[in-house]
DNA sequence: AATCGGATGATAATTACTACCAAGTAATCG
DNA sequence: CGATTACTTGGTAGTAATTATCATCCGATT
């Protein structure tokens, strides 16, 4: 299987078109412009780090030094949105635990977070035949696959459900359809 | 590529062994076997759901209405720490941002949580071919590799670093080591 | 330039989780 | 079986990440 750590070059280049457009995308997304999403973006963009709010908020104050922190925060949030930045995992909010330690992949909901079982013996194998990627030694793999469940597959396009903390994989549903798909 | 939804009479079936050998395996691990545990361990077995710590809590109340939301944090910790529970993301801390926004993967490390940008084509081609898993309508995905980084593959095996939640992902290095290489 | 709705900053509030410590109890040994 | 001891637990305070709230501000449109 081809697998390869992205360089530099390339991730800077990508960044570099990426800033150009994203005014011009902003508005197409109904965004104002702001000094502060600027910024933001900016700083996303030149790192390689898969920053936290805080990082990038350390950044941003240099130059923006009354920014707020939850500036930053709304502002990633609302990026992810518009599809113009991603999260590493959507679930981050809390621990979810598996009785299930035998490896596997999972399925999740991107409305109401619920998790399936998913196994792919294939991918498995693929990866554990693989040790290193670049300098780094491979130890295991779990796959993400986003998805829409029965129950919120048919409940329409998303109505943005507000973001409290945690506040619906207990039970309820929660919105924010990041589409990750392949192109 | 094979892939599918893992069904109920197997989990069942799983969860009773495993529920069967938890005894032995604590001691194995050097832990007490406590009632507190075996509720818990028999609460998460017993669930599909990868539920979260404070389900498990009200789960496991109805036996033991005098347990801890404390001690269930820490139990379901402990078990991921002997392998007998695993989580269902390693990065559920905080929110790690993402600029790139084209289709790709993450190599994470399990000490200090570096992440780094991976390409494999061929597992977003497969994937994108897959339009549903069971009833889940498929939109994207995202694969964790699990690795040591270079800093960390020399400094040997983790010394437990307590869990300062988020106490490292900002620069420094934190443990819990969690191998889920396939077998 | 006037207007207006969305954006920001400051801060309080919430949530998830961990630290701490006194008291309880599982495992070991006699 | 009972004493010993170290590991566990419960209760609670504390911490960190994130969101809510709201008055003020400012970018976009006219």
């Amino acid at each position: 299987m081809e697998l390869q750590l992205v360089n530099e070059g390339r991730r800077a280049g990508y960044a570099a078109r990426r800033l150009a457009e994203f005014a011009e995308r902003c508005r197409r997304g109904g965004l104002a412009v702001t000094p502060q999403r600027l910024a933001i973006i900016r700083a996303l963009l030149a790192s390689a780090e898969h920053p936290r709010a805080d990082a990038i908020y350390e950044t941003v104050r240099r130059e923006h030094p009354h920014i707020s922190l939850a500036t930053v925060h709304r502002t990633l949030e609302t990026l992810c949105e518009i599809g113009e930045a991603r999260k590493v995992t959507m679930l981050h909010d809390s621990a979810r635990y598996d009785g299930n330690v035998v490896p596997h992949h999972h399925v999740i909901c991107v409305r109401c977070r619920r998790i399936r079982d998913v196994e792919i013996p294939e991918l498995n194998d693929l990866l554990s035949a693989r040790r290193e990627i670049g300098d780094f030694k491979v130890l295991g793999s779990s796959l993400e696959i986003h998805a829409l469940c029965p129950d919120c597959a048919g409940k329409g396009r998303a109505r943005r459900a507000k973001h409290g903390r945690g506040s619906s994989p207990r039970t309820g549903c929660k919105d924010s359809v990041q589409d990750t798909r392949g192109g």
